[in-house]
DNA sequence: CCCCAGTTTAACAAAATTGTTAAACAAAAT
DNA sequence: ATTTTGTTTAACAATTTTGTTAAACTGGGG
């Protein structure tokens, strides 16, 4: 389980690149943080842009591979939700900065969402179908309130990602610690599954 | 109502800041974006820092200051939520790129936090405490379910917030163009607010 | 012992970006 | 009409960041 050099390079500038996004990277900042130099990473990978593109890719999928996994699967409407949230809120306990990664990156160039989309396979239309069927479905048998179900499914993906883009920010206002803060968000994973069970439930 | 130069400048680096953040920001696309020149961008302004930094403050007061104004209001809790939602979509409808920029900016220097809050007079214990009272007071007299204040409110900013963070994203996976982005935010502000009413609403 | 992949050092080249300056020019103000 | 102010151009200096190179060193494997 010791790690090569070019994995600890690769975690370093995972580090580094997730932190501040492409253009706030200095490749020293990576060395340092890899405990190396800056001759050894060129060793290792061509460039900076090199470097990104492996990171970039590999990110992208840890963050919406494991969804379109979950957003496939032949679950009833509440257990798919439950784990969507529990997906979701996980992987980021474990990788904080990558949605600020991913926002940052995308915003600056929309292409790569597309581009990496379809290298990865992953097809919009494909994630939201299935989801948006079932819920439908739920709202014609009067299980359900009426609902957008692309709007439910946006109000999920909002409760258990913002919190970790805005992690800064709500640490200070609410005065946690990043202790705190972490085991906040795994009482989050129930506490954001009740709020919307109970939002999307029928009152007499 | 024709603006001055330094206006123009100032409405140029604005963009070109809040796309992307100050790395990411190269001083000729902000001349660019304004139809001018770098030359005279130094001759209105010292530096990049300097422009940024008139702008951080402008784009963080607008961000939190009214927050603050609407979270310290007498309103009933219902209609405090109203409110904070409605301003909060409201004022991201007319500045989309706003609260990436803050995410970033903040999330690479949190000190900004802390500096500018003071620098403006917000107390982070006094925007939450009368919302927590408010709550507090509502769940005792059993008109809400049991929930943790802080979380209703991480909750009611994620909803009114993230999509304006994931904008480019949710456009591609929910295929709309601007405009349907625009007026589905629009309708949100109603919709957001009768979701979290219908989740801290008690159930039979 | 020697070789060699891995690594460091240090110097440097190349590129990108920022900031400065002087000169010329345009338009408005006096 | 001429000064002043705002603006452009173009060249360039300074700084920062990236990428390259050569030489030396280190430690283990053959």
């Amino acid at each position: 389980m010791t790690k090569t050099t070019e994995e600890i390079i690769m975690d370093a500038a995972i580090k580094v690149f997730t932190r501040g996004g492409y253009a706030a990277a200095r490749t020293s900042d990576i060395a340092r943080e890899a405990g190396i130099n800056r001759a050894l990473l060129h060793y290792y990978f061509r460039d900076k842009q090199t470097i990104f593109n492996l990171i970039f890719e590999g990110r992208f999928k840890e963050f919406f591979g494991g969804l379109f996994k979950v957003m496939q699967s032949e679950d009833s409407l509440e257990e798919k939700i439950r784990k969507i949230i529990n997906h979701e809120i996980g992987t980021l306990i474990l990788h904080p900065d990558l949605p600020r990664f991913i926002a940052i990156e995308v915003a600056s160039r929309p292409e790569l969402l597309v581009e990496y989309g379809t290298k990865l396979g992953l097809n919009p239309r494909m994630l939201i179908a299935r989801f948006e069927e079932l819920t439908r479905a739920e709202i014609a048998k009067g299980n359900i309130r009426d609902i957008d179900p692309k709007q439910l499914l946006i109000n999920i993906m909002s409760l258990s990602i913002y919190p970790f883009v805005a992690q800064p920010i709500i640490r200070v206002m609410m005065q946690m610690d990043p202790v705190m803060f972490q085991q906040s968000m795994e009482r989050r994973k129930q506490e954001v599954f009740e709020f919307v069970m109970n939002a999307i439930k029928k009152h007499a």
